[in-house]
DNA sequence: CATTGACCTTCCAGTCGCTGGAATTCATAA
DNA sequence: TTATGAATTCCAGCGACTGGAAGGTCAATG
């Protein structure tokens, strides 16, 4: 196969799959016009990394799991503690965006978004002291 | 003020505050000695860019939203606009990372994480079409 | 007056995970 | 033969910094 035919199959551009033989996350063999010959085990592992990225997994993790994925006699343990400490890091970014988006959410909802210039979304990053709560409790 | 007191000020490293010059989101003034000169005016927008940046906009939203904060006769729809893309683009955030979560935290929960090496997070990494679900589905 | 140490300067490189583009070669069909 | 598409390498850029090297400046102390 050519790295078209695995771009198509696994749904990874064929850029990142260079990149990920640049990185060292797959060897595939080459033919005798220099062209990259993937067989199924490198589909496989393609396919294997594609997901793990979708979830979230970082490239250094991703080794990691396809070192373990390819070692028959790995403990669960070790996968589960990448696992588990990806989705700590997922909950906290979760956590992260969250809190953002009510502050956000708040600026837009007091915000009339009409001619005028008042803006209580500019007054708030201005001086954030002063916000229409502080303001009313000073009242 | 030199940039370590408005580093210490606003919050932000001295690195983030000459990068930000450099972009040209602030232009101190220098002394005879090359060190830059920052007034109120400079450490104030300092700190609208801390706070737009906390609430996650992108350096090119700061750069129109401060343009806007300047601009005595924006219209406060032009601010909206801004924060309510932002405030989207959270939520399309949120939304994968939450479905990440969920596969994520169903593989770890199905994950024994003990010596054996038999490991649901790989199996489905390695082939997701035959999850526990569908097994069962099938039987 | 010399030295120390904190602070400032510029510039270059690296982070992460690709992505775009240029220049070139190879394969295939009309 | 020629056109087209697919492959190759290499270099640069994205966003938003961050680290580090090499050097200049300042205030205080011995």
């Amino acid at each position: 196969m050519n790295i078209g035919d695995v771009s198509r199959l696994s749904g990874l551009p064929a850029k990142t799959i260079r990149y990920y033989e640049d990185i060292g996350l797959i060897q595939p063999q080459r033919g005798d016009n220099g062209y990259r010959q993937f067989r199924d085990a490198d589909l496989h592992k393609l396919a294997f990394l594609g997901r793990a990225r979708a979830l979230g997994f970082s490239i250094e993790d991703c080794r990691t799991l396809l070192a373990l994925y390819e070692d028959g006699s790995r403990e669960s343990a070790a996968v589960k503690k990448v696992a588990e400490h990806h989705l700590e890091r997922i909950d906290d970014k979760i956590a992260q965006l969250r809190s953002m988006r009510a502050t956000l959410a708040e600026l837009v909802d007091a915000c009339a978004g009409d001619h005028r210039p008042d803006c209580p979304i500019l007054d708030d990053l201005g001086a954030p002291e002063i916000t229409e709560d502080l303001q009313a409790a000073v009242k």
